[in-house]
DNA sequence: TGTTAGCACTCTTTATATACGAGTGCTAAA
DNA sequence: TTTAGCACTCGTATATAAAGAGTGCTAACA
């Protein structure tokens, strides 16, 4: 449906919008010493594009500019693929070669340095802790009348819950209750702990400890508690840079909605999939309509436990962000697959 | 050296500016029904005021805009005490009456409740924990490589640490050892365990386990990470409500500042002094130089622990922020120190 | 002596007209 | 099929004028 010629103006016309950020007119395109092509010639060429809904006019005299479903098309098959600079891939690999101090501060990086690479904004989702599997457990009293549950997986990841204690209960009974949990729970996963400890532990506490019921219910509430990985945002301010955001309202709405956590985790629940770009009004969020989003998640072996994303303009450098998220997404499977299964 | 009547318009100017951010013309003030003076004596004070200092005017033929010296001044001497309205009270009372979520989720709510009663940003720092005693220690070994350090305070406070164990100790190493640390530093305060740990375990330690060195080294650095609280900002996006920062550039400055956690830190530094008050530039930092900040530290006891801050325009409503501020920070003061102090 | 009315002046804001330039669409010629 | 040419559109920039808010100063008034 599309000539050779048609793709070749789609695609400099996009990559000369990305850079310039200015509509770009026939004259100047053709003035570019690998287009051969008359000003007349890409006019005609521009208006059929137009026709077919890629290209887009600021108003009736005015250079074209990629319209969503122009970037969506160049997405998918314009991209040329872009190959990382060695000091990026050293920067990238870097980031996990210290594991000292923990995989939290690690993943905290990861997006302070993807906001650098990219001058966009960065976000990460950690990695959620559900398959990790208990390995201890702890209530230590603090006073007559509370003490904080303790959960240690097999990652080294600490949960941790202060809960209020029943009246009258005693130290002893705290100890066998302890004992009783570390017996049955060690070497479940966290996702089942909440079913397991009514399932398996409740018959026995019954019969040893009273008002054990309470108990449970805090501990089981621990271990709920980090379905979820944590929310890391890189560069939030980047977007001041782009001078489609020089209108202050949009930024205000992208800002916005940066501070509200739950949005963002709907924008980066992991998943199974590639590389994943939306853009524009692609992503169902309203403050979104102006940006684009390219996301990738991560996993440990198969199972995919976080996710990386970059968000900009729609006026993104997809290519180069592509490539740079689809690397550093593979980099911290392998890191973290290694590091988690020999582990277990 | 000011007038009664001197001291009465510099109010009235500042409060005007203040609700209308325009500048203020001598006919729109004599127009006030509580203003008995013609435009022209109005003037006369005018240009009193601004030759001493206290007023500018942003072009020459314009009205008058409060200098900092003016907002000073109206901050020093002019503020009407203003009270709370009673919903607002039962808003702040109602953060800490629900305990069960730990001090933690109670701050975060102070920060969001703050921004949402002023329409600024808020500041909060939580409290630093260096005065809770040690309650209880624990290692509890992961692999053969490594294990997880845990010190549980009498506030129910946890901090945990990842470390790499040396190689060759044994089980029975490790439980020694945790007996020895709990037997000696239960009941230390946080603030002295570095020390501690070396002067009063390392000896003993040193008989009973090889290699004890790089596992008292880890819990020391476990110690010593929460010297600081942690910090929270509510209503980040506030600040597009003002219509002096219609410039994204002065946002930008703002915005950037508060995604820097140790120029933060600086500004709310806990003092044992009451209300603070920092207009424009009286702040250090250039980024604040529009902007003022209220600050009041809470503690427990006589220890200032941390502090809450209102960060807005230089045009701000100094009186109703600081009723505000000083209202809650008293609360925090008492909640936290019969907390803590009926605790140990 | 303190207050106020009056007036000329300043400076911003808004509206209007004009010129300029980048870009388009269309027609006709190559 | 490509391209040169040309009239047309529309946004931006510039100049000018008019309106409005506010000031400072002078002189009159109580």
């Amino acid at each position: 449906m599309l000539t050779d010629r048609q793709l070749f103006i789609l695609q400099i016309i996009i990559d000369d919008f990305i850079r310039s950020a200015q509509p770009v007119g026939s004259r100047n395109l053709s003035k570019k010493e690998d287009v051969l092509y008359s000003p007349a010639t890409i006019r005609n060429e521009m208006a059929d594009l137009e026709e077919m809904g890629f290209l887009e006019k600021t108003h009736t005299s005015s250079g074209r500019v990629p319209s969503e479903k122009g970037y969506r098309y160049y997405v998918d098959h314009l991209l040329s693929p872009g190959s990382l600079a060695r000091s990026e891939q050293t920067a990238i690999h870097s980031i996990f070669a210290d594991r000292q101090n923990g995989i939290e501060k690690a993943v905290q990086n990861v997006a302070t340095i993807l906001s650098e690479l990219t001058s966009y904004t960065s976000i990460v989702l950690g990695p959620k802790f559900n398959d990790h599997k208990v390995k201890n457990l702890q209530i230590i009293p603090i006073d007559r009348e509370s003490a904080v549950a303790i959960i240690v997986t097999d990652t080294g990841h600490v949960e941790n819950r202060l809960f209020s204690l029943p009246e009258g209960i005693e130290a002893a009974d705290i100890e066998k209750m302890v004992n009783i949990l570390n017996d049955r729970l060690t070497g479940v996963p966290l996702s089942d702990l909440h079913r397991k400890i009514y399932h398996e532990t409740a018959e026995l506490m019954k019969r040893h400890i009273q008002n054990y019921e309470a108990v449970l219910k805090m501990f089981a509430e621990a271990a709920g508690g980090s379905e979820l990985g944590k929310l890391f945002i890189g560069g939030k301010t980047n977007i001041f840079n782009q001078p489609e955001f020089r209108d202050i309202e949009k930024v205000r709405l992208v800002m916005d909605m940066m501070e509200k956590e739950n949005e963002i985790y709907e924008l980066v629940r992991p998943t199974k999939a590639g590389i994943r770009v939306k853009i524009g009004t692609e992503n169902a969020e309203q403050a979104m309509e102006d940006c684009s989003l390219i996301t990738a998640s991560y996993s440990v072996g198969d199972e995919p436990v976080g996710t990386i994303a970059i968000l900009g303009p729609k006026r993104m450098e997809y290519s180069r962000v592509i490539t740079l998220v689809d690397f550093l997404s593979h980099d911290m499977t392998n890191v973290l697959t290694r590091l988690y299964n020999t582990g277990s």
